[in-house]
DNA sequence: ACCCTCAATTGAACGTAGTTCAGTGATAGG
DNA sequence: CCTATCACTGAACTACGTTCAATTGAGGGT
């Protein structure tokens, strides 16, 4: 029987993602309790420091899941859209929206995580984000040709920035009063101008 | 000797904002400790809790002075602004760039503090943002004359949205490479892009 | 000047976190 | 079947915010 360790070991680091997915997107990332988290899983607290390094690790990897889930959403509408590049910037960044809406608290948990002050953003981070910026980059192309490559990049970056302010700052006060049109009229808003400008 | 008592009350919390202020502006929201406080201030742990609730009830104080002088910034560089509306905005976006960079752990600060879920946003911050966007929304008047006001109210958030994404995610990831001038960049693309002064 | 009352102040103690590690028990090779 | 090894256990440790019984000292009455 080779490898029976290795075997539990693998199925107790799915289990404690699983556990930690589901606590981050009912109760948030600051529901997430070591000893609530063993007694789940039935193991030890212990255990799980067998398999991440701290709970930090953990949530890197429950959040690499929901970044790749997010991206996985905006291909997909990019996929569905119509041809028009300015539709497709705008149908993908409703599909931010709509992802940042359905998982909030897995979404905040995206960047509420204390990353140590000197440490790299980790690899998965850096690798869905390049993503998410080539499906801008891309229909950026086509609206604004022969611009310069750095400031297609800056553009790029711009854009998915104000995007993600839009839905921040809209998501945070959904109590006190931005209904979930308004952000998504705020976004076609700033995407048609901004494209239409030249138009 | 009437209001000895109040007077030390008064001393003691304004000392208390004042170390609280400066431990977020160099260390950081995390790194203030109730019991580093108390060392510091001179006082027991327990005399925090006469003078404040509770310690995010001192964090909202040092806040709510970080987002007045954060205003009063903005308001400066606008009274130094040229009449052009557009540059106004530009200038404007700028100093905001300029203060969350020079005061980035205080500034972070600001949204970092976690705040029970159905409780409403304090008074102050309702009275700053609707500060900011005052001075959004004038020009914005002036340069798209005849909109609708509540597309006008949306107009307005979302372009702070939008410049406020642009700030976060670029001083975010400063150490992995956005240059202050790039952000800046982006800020005035973003602005004249919009309004459609296409450079 | 003295004492007395009561509220402000103290800091040890409490509850709750994340993390560690000596003891225990199961595993895989001989 | 035995045993050296290593993963697992959970009590213990540290470090927080917060509380509260005990103490102190201020302000008024005599």
């Amino acid at each position: 029987m080779a490898g029976k360790v290795a075997e539990r070991r693998a199925a107790l680091r799915e289990n404690l993602v699983l556990i930690a997915e589901r606590t981050i997107s009912k109760k948030g990332l600051s529901a997430l309790r070591a000893r609530d988290l063993a007694a789940e899983a039935g193991c030890a607290v212990g255990a799980i420091y067998n398999v991440f390094g701290d709970l930090t690790d953990l949530v890197l990897t429950v959040n690499a899941r929901t970044f790749h889930r997010l991206g996985a959403d905006v291909a997909e509408a990019l996929a569905d859209a119509p041809q028009d590049p300015v539709e497709q910037l705008v149908v993908m960044a409703q599909a931010y929206h709509r992802f940042a809406a359905e998982n909030h608290l897995a979404w905040r948990a995206l960047f509420d995580v204390e990353r140590a002050p000197d440490e790299a953003a980790p690899d998965w981070y850096l690798k869905e984000m390049g993503r998410l910026f080539t499906y801008i980059s891309d229909p950026l192309a086509v609206i604004f040709p022969g611009r310069a490559a750095d400031e297609h990049a800056l553009l790029t970056r711009a854009l998915f920035s104000s995007v993600h302010g839009i839905v921040l700052l809209g998501l945070d006060q959904a109590s006190s009063g931005v209904p979930t049109e308004d952000i998504d009229r705020m976004i076609a808003l700033v995407l048609r101008q901004f494209v239409g400008a030249v138009k």
